[in-house]
DNA sequence: GGTTTTGATATTTAGACAGCATGTC
DNA sequence: CTAAATATCAAAACC
């Protein structure tokens, strides 16, 4: 048990005494997770578990129980509905295995819910692992990962996104509506307004379709966990104790103090509060993550941070870094790699979602290395992977938030972020530490987050804009033919079970109106059905009224003088499509819009909308600047955008101009062309000359764009080329010139000269 | 004379799922 | 409408 420092100083200036406001008094610190040898329980002991299970666990890695898993584990496998509400990082995934795993071997298929596609890779590595020990077979169901089959069914086991399954449920996949298992991992994002509904109607539809299913959500520690097991019929496990214990404190001043009165002086000579933070851990052989709450904030703290972690580097840390930085200098190099590559030979780095996803993966590999000290980041990692420090520093407890100003972070997102703290294996402890500038502030941060305790998650399924998309999905699927069974199912869900449900009453007749009136579904009686518009709409997972819209834009094809311009702002118009920050210097878009004004399909909008329009405009005309092969880096200064955002971008833009083409399909068959083709245009960034070029394999924008160069404007000038004429183009090696031509119908083993030893060619 | 520091003022603000059918430098 | 950190630019201090 830790011993208290200076008792009397404590009773005085603590800010974790009790405040003079009566109102508000700050509840007793929680019991200590104790840090000493905890009681284990052998997996073997599970009651009623598959004997196989446990050697394969322990093949993998896995150890005997920990205390967190005790309650949890024996029901898991029991087939139990179960709500499990543990701290981040304690073990919980492991309970969700065991209940996947010994359906399965009982033949019973298993679903893993996750909200991010980097979390269904980690999820689908573990079982991967797990189910060959045990002759089991895993798949993976996201939008942009190959689903190794696309006979789904034939997997025991899959990982998926809650879109991805909602959208195979749409589709009428028949193996998912009969799973034996169901995973939910981080239900507590059922209370998020943008995604929370679809995980709602997903697990009421499985609730529904499967009633003896078993469903286990795995939750952070949220108010109402009870709530949510009361909904599905679950058992409720709540616990606080973690494998690394947590220690959250204040910095105020020099010092530390923690939850539970210790005091700790920080040693550092660096000035700036994170810093010395930071500069104190890593120079005991720690590492730290910092989050703060702006893109910029994490870059402009990575330049500084260096002076912390640089002297603490070995020479194996700066030969891995050095090597990591070369191959980030081997893509187009653009400021902010730059940027990133100097932080990085100094041993520290900056995390945000404006990174290239390869670059977000090498920096948190070289974190987890330990050959970056400290990174600072934005809530981006507080979500996603695994990825621990020893030391977490939440400097900024405020973000900026359009309706309301700087607002405080919800106490679920702080605890979140401090429970990356601790490092199994490698940590005794883990430290959350939050910075007070004032006396008054330590008192405040004390209350608002140390102590307080984490929102209780609300459904979001009562606005319009939920409703629209799954009251459709839902007719169109057929799981509902009328009124009675929409009201039955809306009934079913969260939303009901913890809110009277005339509102949703009331919002789902509007939708259904919204829904009648634009020919998504018909009505006879209180029979509905989906219109063919309105079946491809829902299969298509785009936004009802995304769908509306760009129908409109196309019945006005006519009138406009069509260009590329003319579907990328017609996409960009949409809800699905969330468009650009319109800054200071973006007058230039008001020019733009007088010159394409013929072009635009979407009626323009004017007086306190008009901005609306030109951030749609901005949102197109990046996109056109990407398939008019503009220069990256010029286009990043342009736009204030970063490349991954300019990926993102064209990621949602390649998905809207699909559901454009099909929806085209129905009511605009001359349309579909020109968006064929658009569509090709901006998965690969090209003017429409390379097109043919880029069909070949091997070949993307830029060694299309070298051929072009070089002279080949078509396949047929193509196919003529010899073996060494190609291999003299810029970016074209033996290997793809062999596989060009191949492809092209020519024999190049004839042509070319035999492959070095030791290099491999295509065709071997 | 040129450079750095200081200070007032202007500017900007987190994240990321989905179709379908195969592969960038 | 709200806030705070960072960027920018000009003036002042410094070498």
């Amino acid at each position: 048990m830790a011993k208290r420092k200076g008792d009397e100083l404590a009773a005085e200036e603590s800010p974790f005494k009790p405040l003079s406001a009566p109102s508000a008094p700050v509840p007793p610190p929680a019991p200590e997770p104790s840090a000493a040898p905890v009681a284990m329980v052998p997996l073997e002991s599970i009651p009623g578990i598959d004997p196989r299970i446990p050697p394969a666990l322990r093949a993998n890695g896995y150890g005997d129980l920990w205390p967190s898993q005790q309650e949890a584990a024996p029901l898991a496998v029991a087939g139990k509905n179960l709500v499990l509400a543990v701290p981040t990082a304690s073990g919980k995934s492991l309970v969700a295995y065991l209940a996947l795993l010994s359906k399965a071997l009982k033949g019973a298929h298993g679903l893993y819910l996750v909200p991010l596609r980097a979390l269904a890779s980690e999820k689908y590595e573990d079982l991967k692992a797990l189910g060959a020990a045990l002759g089991l077979r895993v798949a993976i169901a996201t939008g942009d990962l190959d689903a190794e089959d696309p006979q789904l069914a034939r997997f025991d086991i899959v990982v998926a996104t809650s879109e991805k399954a909602d959208a195979l449920l749409r589709h009428k996949a028949q193996w998912l509506t009969n799973m034996g298992c169901i995973v939910a991992d981080e239900v507590h994002l059922m209370g998020d307004p943008g995604r929370g509904p679809t995980l709602e109607v997903l697990l009421a539809r499985f609730k529904q379709l499967n009633p003896s299913a078993q469903i286990v959500a795995l939750s952070a520690t949220i108010q109402n966990s009870r709530q949510i097991a009361e909904w599905l019929g679950a058992a409720h496990v709540k616990t606080e104790w973690r494998p690394v214990q947590l220690r959250e404190g204040i910095l105020y001043g020099e010092a530390i103090t923690f939850t539970d009165g210790e005091r700790q002086k920080v040693e550092s000579g660096l000035e700036d509060a994170s810093l010395a933070l930071t500069e104190d851990s890593v120079r005991k052989g720690g590492s730290v993550i910092v989050f703060v709450s702006t893109r910029k904030s994490t870059e402009a703290l990575a330049e500084k941070l260096v002076a912390a972690t640089r002297g603490s580097l070995t020479d194996a840390n700066k030969a891995a870094l050095a090597e990591a930085t070369a191959s980030l200098k081997g893509s187009d190099e653009t400021s902010v790699e730059k940027r990133l590559a100097k932080c990085m030979m100094g041993g520290a780095a900056f995390h945000h979602a404006g990174l290239r996803n390869a670059e977000r993966g090498l920096v948190e590999r070289l974190f987890k290395a330990g050959h970056l000290k400290a990174l600072s980041a934005t809530p981006t990692l507080a979500a996603g992977v695994n990825l621990p420090a020893r030391r977490v520093v939440v400097r900024d407890l405020f973000r900026y938030d359009v309706n309301s100003g700087n607002v405080a972070i919800p106490v679920l997102e702080y605890k979140q972020m401090a429970g990356r703290a601790g490092r199994p294996r490698y940590d005794k402890v883990g430290e959350a530490i939050t910075i007070a500038k004032t006396h008054d502030q330590r008192g405040e941060i004390s209350a608002s987050f140390l102590f307080a305790d984490p929102e209780r998650i609300e459904s979001k399924l009562g606005t319009e804009n939920a409703l629209r998309t799954h009251v459709l999905s839902s007719i169109a699927s057929e799981f509902v033919g009328d009124e009675a069974e929409l009201d039955a199912f809306m009934k079913a869900t969260f939303y009901a079970h913890t809110s009277d449900t005339w509102v949703l009453k009331e919002r789902t007749t509007r939708v259904i109106d919204f829904l009648l009136e634009n020919e998504l579904i018909t009505a006879q009686g209180d029979a509905f059905q989906a219109t063919r518009f309105g079946k491809r709409v829902s299969e298509l997972y785009v936004d009802p009224k995304s769908a509306v819209q760009i129908r409109a834009g196309l019945a006005r094809v006519g009138e406009a003088r069509l260009t590329p311009m003319s579907f990328l702002h017609l996409i960009a118009s949409t809800p699905d499509m969330i468009p650009l920050y319109l800054r200071k210097g973006d007058e230039w878009l008001a020019g733009v819009a007088m010159e394409r004004e013929a072009e635009i399909l979407v009626p323009q909008k004017h007086g306190a909308d008009y901005e609306f329009f030109l951030a749609e405009l901005k949102t197109a005309s990046l996109l056109h600047d990407w398939i008019e092969e503009a220069p990256e880096e010029e286009m990043l200064k342009k736009y204030g955008a970063y490349p991954g955002d300019v990926a993102s971008k064209v990621e949602t833009a390649r998905w809207l101009l699909y559901a454009t083409e099909e929806i085209a399909r129905i009511f605009q068959k001359e349309a579909t062309k020109p968006v064929t083709q658009l569509a090709a245009r901006v998965q690969h960034g090209a003017r429409a000359e390379l097109l043919p070029l880029l069909e070949l394999r091997g070949v993307g924008r830029w060694r299309a764009r070298q051929l072009w160069r070089a002279g080949y404007h078509s396949r047929d000038l193509l196919a003529q080329a010899s073996f060494a004429d190609l291999t003299r183009v810029q970016g074209i090696g033996p290997g793809v010139a062999a596989s060009i031509l191949k492809e092209l119908g020519r024999d190049p083993e004839a042509e070319a000269p035999a492959p070095r030893s030791g290099q491999q060619t295509l065709w071997e």
